[in-house]
DNA sequence: AACTATTAATAACT
DNA sequence: TAGTTATTAATAGTT
């Protein structure tokens, strides 16, 4: 099709080359998209010119259809690793967000910060600050009187044992007493 | 290019539409060999029939062309992915971390989960609550006095309308008063 | 960039 | 399903 057949090999002429890159290109993609509406087939198509220049077709989202061929391979998927990425960067960009709500919260729980609240936050704020600090007085009688249980039983502990000590002691005295006789009564 | 002009859009006789899908992909195939090797392009071609069967061509490696379109389209190349991939992990866990830590903070000021907490902290606790109650008070008055300022200030603004529409009210009774006398000297 | 002679692709037919 | 052919479409060389 043409003033005379093409050899088939690399065109030697830059012109030409580019010429008929354009003029075949135009004609590839033109006929990738009529096969994808004649056939109902999916058709992905990525061109390269010489100097680097990129057109593409594709009969639906490219990515969808490298991945597909990808899957039909068998082969492990770039694609799927970029949407990857994309989901941990979603789930940075949502953890940021929560550290940011937390952090103004903290600021707000701190006295820092206010001037964006109403009366109607600052009330509300005081009142959880004040339950808060309720809640955090009963922690530390809890932990006093806790503390002091503690202390009691060790107490106890320590005096049971002191008395036992003691009779020990009685003992011990009274048996050395014994001996000290004996040995007077066996005296020469 | 055959007996008669096709009509762009999908084929209905399946049968029909397999025979042309077969000759029109080996078509497309075949052009874009010719388009590598006439042009020295880079080209990558996949087609999938409606039945799910793949063809391609790539005038090299393909997943080699697939990663030039992605960098050329401003993607991360797929060597860097990985390294990215972990980064992004890196960067997941760190703010978890931190989220984890904020969300102690909060529950701790709220005195919630007070368990694990000593005497030490709990009165460093309730101290940061009381700074805080504090500055919330402050700005509750600071809050209260502005709006008393405000509504100061649209009194001062009603009552000097007042006094102007007074004046007003009398210069116009006294025009009319004049002008009352007026018509009854004026009378016959 | 437009034209046209010629080849290539292919739709309908076998 | 594969081969044939009439016809259209693509395009190489030209202007």
């Amino acid at each position: 099709m043409g003033r005379g057949k093409v050899e088939l090999k690399r065109i030697e002429k830059p012109n030409t080359r580019q010429v008929t890159f354009t003029k075949r290109r135009n004609g590839l993609l033109k006929k990738a998209f009529e096969l994808s509406l004649l056939c109902d087939a999916d058709v992905a198509l990525i061109v390269f010119s010489s100097t680097g220049r990129l057109s593409e077709y594709s009969s639906q989202d490219i990515n969808r259809i490298i991945s597909k061929y990808h899957n039909n391979k068998g082969t492990v998927d770039v694609c799927d690793q970029r949407r990857t990425v994309e989901l941990w960067r979603e789930e940075v960009d949502k953890l940021k967000e929560i550290v940011h709500t937390l952090e103004c919260k903290k600021k707000h729980l701190l006295g820092e910060d206010l001037m964006s609240l109403g009366m109607k936050e600052l009330k509300q704020l005081e009142k959880q600050l004040k339950t808060g600090e309720d809640r955090i007085r009963l922690r530390k009688r809890q932990v006093l009187s806790e503390h002091a249980c503690l202390l009691k039983r060790e107490h106890k502990a320590l005096y049971n044992e002191n008395m036992h000590l003691q009779r020990k002691l009685v003992e011990v005295d009274k048996d050395l007493k014994d001996l000290e006789l004996g040995m007077l009564i066996n005296l020469p």
